[in-house]
DNA sequence: TGTACATCAGTGAACGCGCGTTCACTGATGTAC
DNA sequence: TGTACATCAGTGAACGCGCGTTCACTGATGTAC
């Protein structure tokens, strides 16, 4: 931040820049922030960042592309020191997913929000986030197969209700709209794990004796 | 929009700001849109919309609370051709929620989203935004009463599990997250319906006999 | 019915701003011999 | 180990742009008498 560069090249630019663009999202928000800024809290002139990205969309995929690198690694060590039964590790899926949500919103909104740069452009991109959506689907097939989910869906289904529960919530909490909850990210959490429940359960009445 | 006006004073200008606004926005999403162009569309000066709006952002709050407001109308049309037993009354609203976030996302995203203008800030959006939520929870606890919902939770987290089923699916399919979907409104209120079921029967596995 | 006048709803110029991108350039680096 | 030279990663000026907001203004409207 402070420190000044006295060196005519940066060495270290490419991750600076990521560093410095995530930084500067988290302040203005997913648009508001300029490729101008970025490259000035880098301590670099505005026209630098054009060795190393062909447009400020590209520098925003690469933004993106890391966060979908991340959330892999943290799926990954979350398992890592959890192997308990399927459900468990669809369990630890779904908390991981909603922590990283609310940790790292602005990575999170540019990885999914409206202004998620357009997957096909992007072709790594494109790769990371199917790193995401493959560990997702797996998971929940597994439970599938072991009758610890309903088989009478399809895998592609009953994924789309777990990652619309886990999406709606983190991005209702991200936009205030649950102005309850809003403060206190222990409550966000306990939230995450009722509403969890009942979709796991069903919000039906549990009375109902099925047919 | 070609015809060009001719009397100094437009006579109508506050709605034919809201009616540009909102086109502009469907055009150039919930950033991007200019309140200069708006002015433009409208067939006016750029500083004619100060008459009407104190700030740009004023106009977008205003934008809002026209979309609670349409959404309010939705819903108690929907009621009115429909007097069903309280979960279908509940279905109802589920159905009018996803059908407006998808038919008029742009509302929705000023509504709902990132860009939302901060309700306290703008005390008649906030009212608005009420009336939507007061008929969302009402439907809720009467399906609890009635021993159609389970009563074991609270009212409000019911309804946020309810709510957030429904925002998490029109969000990801509004961002194309869901590609599969993408193309075809028809597969997506398919799609609406099956979560509903899934998140109101539960996605656990049938078998599992409660103790 | 006519008129004076306050008020309202527009105009257009101006302010100050910062943006994304391009371009010709230059200083630093690293490699081949 | 030294040096020529290609390549790389920066710079800074410039282009063209449109923005949100303010301001003094003017044309139109409507109201009181």
């Amino acid at each position: 931040m402070a420190k000044k560069r006295e060196r005519y090249h940066h060495g270290n630019l490419r991750p600076a820049l990521l560093k410095a663009a995530l930084a500067l999202i988290e302040k203005r928000g997913a648009d508001g922030w300029t490729l101008r800024e970025v490259a000035r809290r880098a301590g670099v002139s505005h026209a630098a960042p054009y060795r190393h990205f062909k447009s400020k969309e590209a520098l925003l995929a690469a933004v993106a592309e890391d966060g979908f690198r991340a959330l892999v690694e943290r799926i990954d060590a979350a398992h890592a020191t959890n192997t308990g039964t399927p459900l468990e590790r669809l369990e630890v899926e779904g908390k991981v997913l909603l922590e990283f949500a609310l940790e790292e919103s602005p990575r999170y909104r540019i990885m999914f929000g409206p202004h998620a740069p357009p997957r096909a452009e992007f072709p790594s991109l494109a790769a990371a986030a199917e790193e995401v959506f493959r560990r997702l689907a797996a998971a929940v097939e597994i439970c599938q197969r072991e009758g610890v989910l309903r088989a009478d869906v399809s895998p592609v289904l009953a994924s789309i209700t777990f990652w619309t529960s886990i999406h709606g919530l983190a991005d209702l909490l991200l936009n205030h709209q649950l102005a309850a909850f809003d403060k206190d990210p222990a409550q966000a959490a306990a939230v995450g794990r009722t509403v969890a429940r009942l979709v796991y359960e069903g919000l039906a009445a549990p009375a109902r004796v099925l047919p």
